[in-house]
Order: C-alpha cells, then sequence, then structure tokens
DNA sequence: ACGATTATTATGTCTATACATAAAAAGGAA
DNA sequence: TTCCTTTTTATGTATAGACATAATAATCGT
C-alpha cells in the first residue's frame, strides 16, 4: 500500500521537476484532474499546492489556459521586519534604548510635502539610539503626526522607543520602504560614533493608518550594517 | 437575502476588526466553527481566511490554543526581484547592456570560502554594465562556478547579460541576498562615473542548485539609487 | 475570410463530512 | 504539591461533489 500524499507532498514533487528541468520554463503542465490522478488524491489537494506554487512565483497560472512554469521568475524577497529590540536580542546581544531628543516643532515644509500635511501642523519630533551590546546599533530619527496620533504629544519615550510605543498604539498601517546608501552627516555621526562621510545604510519607512499619514522616521544603521534574506 | 460570502469577504473584515482595535492586540478570535456560524459559510471558508491572515503575519494561530491577533505585528516587506533590464524598462527608460571583462580564472580564496568550493576550482569572471538611458545604472561582479554550470564556460557573453543567461539555464535555485552600504571602489568608481569612496548600494547575492554553488555576484548601484516597497 | 455567437474546459471557490494532530486542560497516582 | 496519563478541543488537512468564471476553441452566418 502506497503512502497517502498531502498537498505538501505534491507541492514538493511538482517543484522538483521544476528545478530538475523535467518541466522546463514555459512548459504546460497537466491539469489539475490528471495529476490527482497520478497522486491518486482529490482534485482539492493538487489545487491547494498549485496555488501555493504560483503564490511563490512559481507557476502561472489562467483559467481555461492551464498551469505553466514561468518563464522569467520574478522572484520575490521576502523581509521581516521585527522591532529593532527583537532583532538585537534574537542575535544574542543585549539591547539598550536611550532617547536623545524630544520637541513638538511645527512640521517642516518637507515633511508637509511627504506626509502631506497642513500648513502649521504640528508634529513631535524624536530622536533616539538603539544599542546592541552597548555599541550604537541604530539611530531612529521619527516625526509623528500628532493629528493622527493625538497621545503621543505627551507620551513619554524616555524608556520605551516611539517604535514600540506606537506598534502598540496605530498596531496596523500601510507603509513604504526605502532603502539606499546615505552619506554620514555631523548628527549622525556624533550618536553612532562614525566618521564623517562615511556610507550608511539607510531605511527610511512612512506610514498610513488607512489614509491618515501616521509617521516619517529615518533608521541609520552603524558601520558594517548587512540586511540579509533567503529564498 | 444576503449576500453570499466568500474567503476574501471573511479575511476583509476579520482584518478590519483588527485594524479598528475592535480585536486588539493579543486577543483571542472567535473559532472557526463560531466565525462560520456568524459570516454564514462552512468551516472551511473561515478556515481559508485565517489561514492567509495568518501567512501574512497578522495572526498567529495553534492548534486547541486558537487564534489570537499578533502583539508585535512582524510583517514583512516583499520585494520583487526582477531582471535588470526589466526594472530599467518599466521605468520607462531604455536598456542598453555592455559587456567589460571576462575570464576563466581559478576561484580565488575567499570566493572558495564563500561557495565552499574545491582547491583549484575553475570560474568564469564577468565584469558588466547595465545602462539605463545611456547613463550607468549598475555594474555587475560575477563569479560562476564552472562545476555546476559547465556552459557557462564559453557562453557568449556580449550580447546577452549572465543575469538573463543564467535565468534561463539554471531556472529555479535557492538564494541569499545581502545589502549594504558601501564604499566606492576605484575599479567600480570608473565604471559607473562615480567618485571614489561615495557611499553606494550594493546588493550581493549567492545562489545555489539544490546543494551546488551556482554563482556569487555583486550590484553596485549608480549613486541615489533606492530600493522601495510598500506593504 | 471574417466577425459574432456558442460551446467547452481548466481553474476558482464553496460545502459537508471526516479524520488527524498538537496542545491545553483535567484527572489521577505518588 | 509534583509528575504523568488521559481527555478534550481548535486547528490542519483530505475528500467528493457542485457550481462559478474566465478564456480558449469551435461554430455559424454573412
Amino acid at each position: 500500500m502506497t503512502e497517502r500524499l498531502g498537498y505538501r507532498d505534491i507541492k514538493r514533487e511538482v517543484f522538483r521537476r521544476i528545478r530538475n528541468n523535467e518541466w522546463g520554463p514555459g512548459t504546460l503542465l497537466p491539469g489539475e484532474i490528471e495529476l490527482a490522478g497520478e497522486f491518486g488524491c482529490a482534485r482539492a489537494t493538487v489545487n491547494r499546492a498549485m496555488q501555493e506554487l504560483s503564490d511563490d512565483g512559481i507557476i502561472e497560472r489562467r483559467r481555461k489556459g492551464g498551469s505553466r512554469v514561468k518563464l522569467a521568475p520574478v522572484r520575490q524577497i521576502t523581509f521581516e521586519i521585527p522591532l529593532i529590540r527583537t532583532e538585537i536580542e534574537s542575535k544574542g546581544a543585549t539591547y539598550h534604548y536611550e532617547l536623545k531628543s524630544s520637541s513638538l516643532p511645527k512640521a517642516p515644509r518637507w515633511l508637509r510635502a511627504r506626509l502631506n500635511l497642513i500648513e502649521n501642523a504640528q508634529v513631535r519630533h524624536v530622536q533616539c539610539l538603539h544599542y546592541a551590546d552597548g555599541a550604537p546599533y541604530q539611530f531612529e530619527d521619527r516625526w509623528i503626526n500628532l493629528a493622527a496620533v493625538q497621545r503621543a504629544s505627551d507620551a513619554d519615550f524616555s524608556k520605551i522607543s516611539p517604535n514600540e510605543w506606537l506598534v502598540s498604539e496605530v498596531p496596523y498601517t500601510n507603509a513604504e520602504v526605502r532603502f539606499s546608501a546615505s552619506t554620514t552627516v555631523a548628527t549622525v555621526a556624533k550618536h553612532l560614533k562614525t566618521i564623517i562621510g562615511e556610507p550608511s545604510f539607510l531605511a527610511e519607512r512612512t506610514t498610513w493608518l488607512a489614509e491618515t499619514p501616521v509617521t516619517y522616521v529615518r533608521f541609520y544603521f552603524a558601520r558594517g550594517y548587512q540586511m540579509v534574506a533567503r529564498y
């Protein structure tokens, strides 16, 4: 008696054939009913396997057209974006946080443009530093739109970072992230204890709650930082 | 008569309640049977919705424990990594490619260590440049393990980039990608026409076909490059 | 030959039912 | 109490059957 196959087995086997070039790029794959016959399972089981392969960007599926192996594998990388604290602690390092400055200015013009704020809009501006094993790891330069998160005006960021505070206050947001290589400027160099002019990995994030702009933040990483992903 | 609800509707509605803080972080959600009752559909339909919310990192599910809203929304960013040519052309720019150097050296020590190659392993080393609207866009510095891809030894990279050639030769691979901010060195500056010492966005990719190391490549991006993602 | 209509077909999704499995909860022995 | 075993339960997965839907293929009238 043969083993009973689950959708994972089928997914694995179909992927194996694709990887071994038994089914090369562009090949029209057997239909779900045919595969179900071969593997001795229900069509729904094959369907789930193929659906996931499609989600993973391995195959392309069209009604009536059938499934075929993707020609140009527009492969996708997925990065998990944890809290800085989690990231540091998961490396086995000790996390430590320090508030550097905090103010309630009117939003400067460039920020108003970026977040689409009205003139005279008030924001909270916070700068802070995240340490790993006592060494500066990331400098956070954040602007919070008070019209979106009123409680941010009197929140105490000396113990908890604005990052973590916001996650607990406004958990589910849309965001745009930009990664780039920047030149370290004096203010950042002072905190990260790096040299002015050196390359620094920069992550910028703009966040909305539905349509309302919530926050814009720049994360400057210490020298040598690498963002890693596997797929 | 009420509309018939599909798993997308249920997923949307559950997510809406989470976002509106009706179900805050950590909340234990109703069980699948209960939700199926509320929405008037089969448990399998609710199951699919919840499964996807779990994949998206919105909720956490455990057998017997039930589903709960994630405390720290470890949301994930997905970058699409198209071919450079596709990336450039999708911006409406004209793509142009130029081979800069090509050789068949023995793998240097650092590469052997990285790809876990035997001593005296032969590799193909290719340097080339990708242009957008005539301006240097990305410098590609690639090493191909000939033991994994023999045809790479006499492939002609003067017309087609090693990137595209490899995609058609070795379709589905595992890869590790590292992004960082690097200092522009002389050789790269010469090709990208930037200044030595300037920050440059660097992407490194190591690729395996099953267990066999296939290629290691460095992509140096021109000044001002940003990698963008939304979620 | 050509355009419009109709038939066919592979995937998309839902349902009801069943059993599997991990993990919490309850119970029992020491 | 503490540790071990048993029960319970929510999710995980498989199945057969049904209908929906999009897109191709076939047909038909001109």
